[in-house]
DNA sequence: TATATTTGCTTAATCGATTAAGCAAATATA
DNA sequence: TATATTTGCTTAATCGATTAAGCAAATATA
């Protein structure tokens, strides 16, 4: 029934008594074939359901138009939008991703990295794993000389293309919000500094409370690994001070909402006593009642961004890597947790 | 400084003044091949930094080691879930998987069909589109051989391997925990009765409630686009009854969060005024206040054994595609929305 | 010692599509 | 009319790895 054998070029030209040759660039549209001919082979092709072997014109090619994605996991709602907009860039292009995830794990990353390789990709769009700080795997990649680009983390380590955020200018509108929105006194709840996006958002937040004449004091930030339960503590934390913040900024929308889960138990009224403000956008914080002020990294646009630099290096003949920022403004979606003025802001 | 000419087995033949042939035996432990030369392999293999080609040998072998996987989307817990899965069971076999989203349109999923059969997949592994009707570009995957495998959603249509979980049961199981909590009066807030699963969970729910003696009413049956709003109204309805229900079972967790925020705006106490079920586990439904009582679709092991099915059909020489059907039990995760016994559940 | 088997390779073809080189016929130009 | 150019193909090699077939030397068996 079905039939087993695939029609090949061959095929085709034995139908036509023609050369496979001609068939080839009869489907290219060469020049030098007569119109007759490209008609004649278009027809064959039709019938006989011909299907372009891609695998034998990679390999005569050395191409495969693959292009490999490292995700730390698919299971997050950053990542799944970026690689949502890489997808369907790419896919324009002529161009299949391969999906791998390192599930933060440094020795999984090295693996995928091999894999992809041994694929044949035509390049890689990666975001490192947490854990990864022994780079010489990525080093592998450039030494192949197909092109990289590295999104959200790995900034200026591998000296390639970079696209992501400007954390250090998220700090800032997060401040100068909460200013207007007349806070006095702000804490923040951040993520360690060891990790450059954490740090970055860190001294963001402490020039522009200086900017802004507002106190600094230490006690003010707490360090943590931002799960739900940090944010708990560190909101607890907070409230056992003498002289308490009225309002609370907090590197992630988890965190946030234990945070938010504590006033709550308290009593305070959000954003009244105390205002809150997340970061990521993460689906819950605008489902949670208040809704939480959050920051959106725009992850489509770092995809969309990440794949239109992959198709440009690729394109380009005399490219050698060297380090290339991209960097994106974030938008700070304000909702209920932080809201003082407009009463009746929707969302 | 890279080297722009990959090493190839020609490369290590020469090395060694054998033949490429043999060099392909040594690397493949074949028994005709000596320890001696096999060690001499190997070792000009590492120096040489060798990296088999892949390509070239899914062009001899007729087989990519790649699988094709079509989702509704990727930014879907669910889904999500289910991709990681098979990815992490193939990964172990050999194989990569090449992601594609149909983002629930017709034409986008023809077009993914298309494109991996083109990459020469060893197979694939799909979940419909809603849009999808028309099956003939899935028939395209059954005629050219290749292993087909469906899950969660097109059951019955196509006449292949197909993963998901026990819609009707789970009504049941809902059902079942609404009464021992001592509800009375359950309604439910459902998908269309044209969608299978919908279809399944609402004969389940007319069945349960029969078999417990529950009223039956017709009032007591919404259907809906099942979102957050479609949720908020319909609980609006049900509240707006003489005779009002005391438990609402909302086919999906982005409805059931829209009926809980209307029982919360009219002040009734869940769960014990009105116990509220959802359905899929999102993850905020563990995040909200109170936690709402969800169904666990088991995505992990949905991806498992699509994966696994894969595995198997691939290695069967045999195989001619038939309907064969896995259904899972899904899991109830009683939170507070619908705890009316044990005070102190944590979650 | 004569024949059979095993070992360890080589040779040559193959998987399909692509492309550089080239050739004959048709057409254009001087 | 003689030469140059263009058109429309063909020929043959190639991308690397794999494999069926086969051969000579080494070893085993009768």
């Amino acid at each position: 029934m079905a039939n087993k054998k695939r029609t090949t070029l061959k095929d085709i030209a034995n139908e036509l008594n023609i050369s496979p040759a001609a068939v080839s660039k009869a489907m290219h549209n060469d020049s030098r074939i007569s119109e007759k001919t490209k008609k004649e082979v278009a027809r064959v092709a039709k019938a006989l359901n011909y299907q372009p072997n891609h695998i034998a014109s990679a390999l005569r090619k050395g191409k495969s138009n693959l292009v490999g994605v490292i995700v730390p996991r698919t299971n997050s709602n950053f990542f799944s939008s970026v690689v949502e907009q890489i997808e369907a860039v790419l896919d324009k292009a002529g161009y299949n991703i391969i999906i791998t995830q390192s599930n933060e794990s440094f020795k999984k990353e090295c693996k995928n990295i091999d894999t992809l390789l041994y694929t044949q990709v035509d390049g890689i769009i990666a975001s490192m794993a947490n854990e990864t700080v022994d780079l010489s795997h990525y080093e592998k990649i450039k030494l192949k000389g197909i092109p990289l680009i590295v999104f959200d983390r790995g900034e200026n380590d591998l000296n390639v293309d970079y696209i992501g955020i400007d954390d250090y200018d998220s700090s800032h509108m997060i401040v100068e919000h909460l200013v207007e929105q007349g806070c006095k006194r702000i804490a923040h709840i951040g993520g360690y500094r060891r990790t450059r996006i954490f740090k970055n958002r860190i001294l963001g937040f402490i020039d522009a409370i200086e900017k802004n004449n507002l106190p600094q004091d230490d006690e003010l930030i707490i360090e943590s690994d931002l799960t739900l339960n940090d944010g708990r503590l560190g909101m607890e934390q907070l409230l056992k001070l003498k002289n308490r913040p009225d309002a609370v900024y907090v590197s992630n929308d988890y965190a946030a909402l234990g945070a938010l889960q504590v006033l709550q138990e308290h009593n305070i009224k959000v954003p009244y006593d105390i205002a809150l403000v997340g970061f990521s956008n993460e689906p819950f914080s605008s489902l949670v009642t208040p809704t939480i002020t959050t920051v959106n990294q725009h992850s489509g646009e770092i995809g969309k961004r990440a794949a239109e630099t992959f198709l440009k290096r690729i394109n380009q003949d005399d490219w050698k890597p060297k380090l290339t920022k991209t960097i994106l403004k974030s938008e700070l979606i304000v909702r209920a947790s932080s809201n003082r003025i407009l009463k009746d802001l929707t969302l």
